[in-house]
DNA sequence: ATTCATTGATTACATCTGTAATAGTAAGTC
DNA sequence: GACTTACTATTACAGATGTAATCAATGAAT
């Protein structure tokens, strides 16, 4: 799968909240959020579907656009190349930059130990294996 | 300052690891890790000094290139946008996308466990003031 | 001083991206 | 069935990017 641009994704996100939608109804969904033309979201979606990302079905006169890829894959991957290229895939330091500019909230922590002690249980219950 | 691209990351880390540096001792250390020609190498420093990034002095017929974007700036930022972009803002879906596939390591909950402890003793810190 | 070699500057070129406009086609209307 | 619309497909075009080759200048060698 070629890869997904910036504003490609924006088209995506649409997607992934709902689906299938027509081409009229991403490019109203667009319409609040960004400044794009309705041809310029047309291209988009054209795009995605010539790279397989997204896939339609006719509809009489319109096409109804579905994802094909799915956004946790989508985030996935996009992180793993993100952290090797950026933190030479440790992610604790990406992390701390986020604490070294106060951009973390105190839910992030909770959601963050959360997750840790949901991963230590999972160990735990390896070792059971 | 104008985006970096990818390539020219591979770049800046050279620079960032060790600086000031020649175009040539640049063109040998990307000669291992990458199969870039020497030509390549030295479009990629000149887009880099037209973008500001780095800045060279004269050293004889030579130059001597160092960065001026330092490595923390530059995750910070695209971190920044990165998790904007991809997860809404927050950076506890990222972490956990992580332990979802596997890819959380021992040494990284270690890290992770750190930070959280700092983070909570700079917090109460911060209620004394 | 002339020539050679080295190094940065400029140019090249295909592909990708952002941002549309235009052309072609099928469906609904009269 | 002819016309008008409403869609999608194709084309456009400038700037960024990956990947170099060529040009020009300057220092080194003879």
């Amino acid at each position: 799968m070629k890869d997904i641009s910036q504003a490609e994704l924006e088209v995506l996100k649409i997607l992934w909240l709902q689906a299938p939608q027509s081409a009229n109804q991403v490019v109203d969904a667009l319409a609040d959020a960004s400044q794009w033309h309705e041809k310029t979201v047309k291209t988009l979606l054209n795009r995605l579907v010539n790279k397989g990302a997204v896939s339609f079905e006719k509809d009489g006169r319109a096409y109804l656009y579905s994802p094909v890829l799915q956004q946790q894959d989508y985030q996935h991957k996009e992180s793993q190349s993100f952290i090797a290229r950026v933190f030479e895939g440790r992610i604790a330091p990406l992390v701390a930059g986020f604490a070294a500019h106060k951009n973390l909230q105190a839910s992030d922590i909770d959601e963050l130990k959360q997750l840790i002690a949901d991963w230590e249980l999972a160990q735990q219950g390896k070792s059971d294996e």
